[in-house]
DNA sequence: TAACAAAACATTCTATAGAATATATTGCAT
DNA sequence: ATGCAATATATTCTATAGAATGTTTTGTTA
């Protein structure tokens, strides 16, 4: 259980840097027809959105690649595809960094995100059916019962997933993708700033949007999702700009 | 000058593929202090967005890196970049495919970039002043300049240029980011597709926006850009869903 | 002692070869 | 002739070693 990560040398900048520790061994293959690369970004992306590897943190190619087992070659390709979800912080020639929590930079995204789930909200709302109906009841449900075993990750992501089948419903890939592409990057902040507080309120929030769209009433719906963002936005701060 | 992909084995679908020519040699160093990975995306990025290489198009790893001059590693990684910003879709152990031009796609991707685009202007606008209305003035004379010597490509980014002098002074960086990551997307999709026609009828509307900026006419500048999403909207198809 | 130059070191980046995987082809049985 | 299995082929994916690059340290000079 060597450290992934360098806390002696050449740091840009002062401080000190954490360690982190990566059970060793081979990778667990969730997929089994997934590449190296894939297993291995979606194991540091657990690791990472998890903070299991803390934010900050410096990451070599080969401390990784020596910790799960591979070469250097998939895992190199696998901090790509971190570095593009907003994960990781890539510059060549240096060592990568583990993005810090920004509140500025977490607040800009949130911003942006909620805009979109709004959109996914209004195109999508025409399109619900008994079925997504049945969907959005089943995330509350995963929502609540990792609430109620202290699964604070599974509860954020049950929230996506209830984002989801709005934006789903509305049929539009960019916005699926554009949304699906940083869940990441938000549940990991969701996660290390109050993840307690607001998965309350969030359950709270989704039963009441589920409640409003099932007496049809729309406007009721997003003023209920507009409560939600503004909660959010607040984590990050409130900077009125 | 070999042809970068193959057409006559194991194609997924039926039907003539594309032949491609890239002129061969070392690539254009660009950037000096640019990666081979970094040179080999941003020469294959100009290429496909100038049509140069056809939607539709398959490549093969080795062909491309031999017709560059490089190994096919650094070519693997120019892949998963433009992978990443949707000119390229890849699947492991799969011949990769630029991006086909679907309508359907392309307007469920302009109908969102148009609204980011929308939320840079509302959030910019306050923060405008001489420095940005000077940058204005300068994309539409690139704009004009470009048109008349009949670089639509060029005009295309003069107008992307334009809309970020708004989004930057938003001061958000992920709008930022998530607009400037599509914009070869769109830009290949309006030289592809009526280039021409739009490119005109574009250059009247910045400038019409410039007007109503000037004259502090903030409603019309949204009701203009709105005009110009809404004609860009079209040349995908309208669809009302 | 401080500032600068040069060397040593650490890390990433690239090239090459072999392993793994998917597709296409062939042969055979029905 | 058609459907299925097995083989052959093509391509990607991974591992390893060496080249390139950036950082730190050391030594020298003012």
């Amino acid at each position: 259980m060597g450290a992934l990560d360098r806390t002696d040398s050449h740091m840009p900048s002062p401080g000190i840097e954490p360690q982190v520790a990566l059970a060793t061994g081979s990778l667990t293959p969730l997929q089994p027809n997934a590449t190296r690369a894939e297993a291995v970004a979606e194991r540091l992306r657990l690791e990472i959105v998890s903070a299991r590897i803390a934010p900050g943190t410096l990451l070599r190619e080969t401390a990784v690649a020596e910790q799960l087992g591979v070469s250097p070659t998939p895992v190199r390709e696998a901090f790509a595809a971190l570095a593009a979800e907003g994960l990781l912080q890539v510059e060549a020639h240096r060592l990568k960094r583990v993005t810090p929590i920004d509140l500025a930079a977490t607040h800009d995204l949130l911003r942006v995100q909620t805009k979109l789930w709004r959109f996914g909200y209004e195109w999508g709302m025409p399109n619900i059916g008994p079925e997504e109906i049945a969907r959005l009841g089943h995330a509350i449900e995963i929502y609540r019962d990792a609430l109620d075993r202290g699964h604070a990750l599974a509860a954020i992501r049950a929230g996506h997933e209830f984002h989801s089948v709005f934006i789903i419903a509305s049929a539009n890939a960019e916005l699926l993708r554009s949304t699906l592409d940083r869940r990441s990057l938000i549940a990991r902040f969701i996660l290390l700033h109050g993840s307690t507080t607001i998965s309350k309120a969030g359950l709270r929030k989704h039963k009441a949007i589920l409640a409003c769209l099932k007496r049809g009433d729309a406007d009721g719906v997003l003023i209920q999702l507009d409560e939600l963002a503004a909660r959010l936005l607040a984590m990050a701060g409130d900077r009125d700009r």
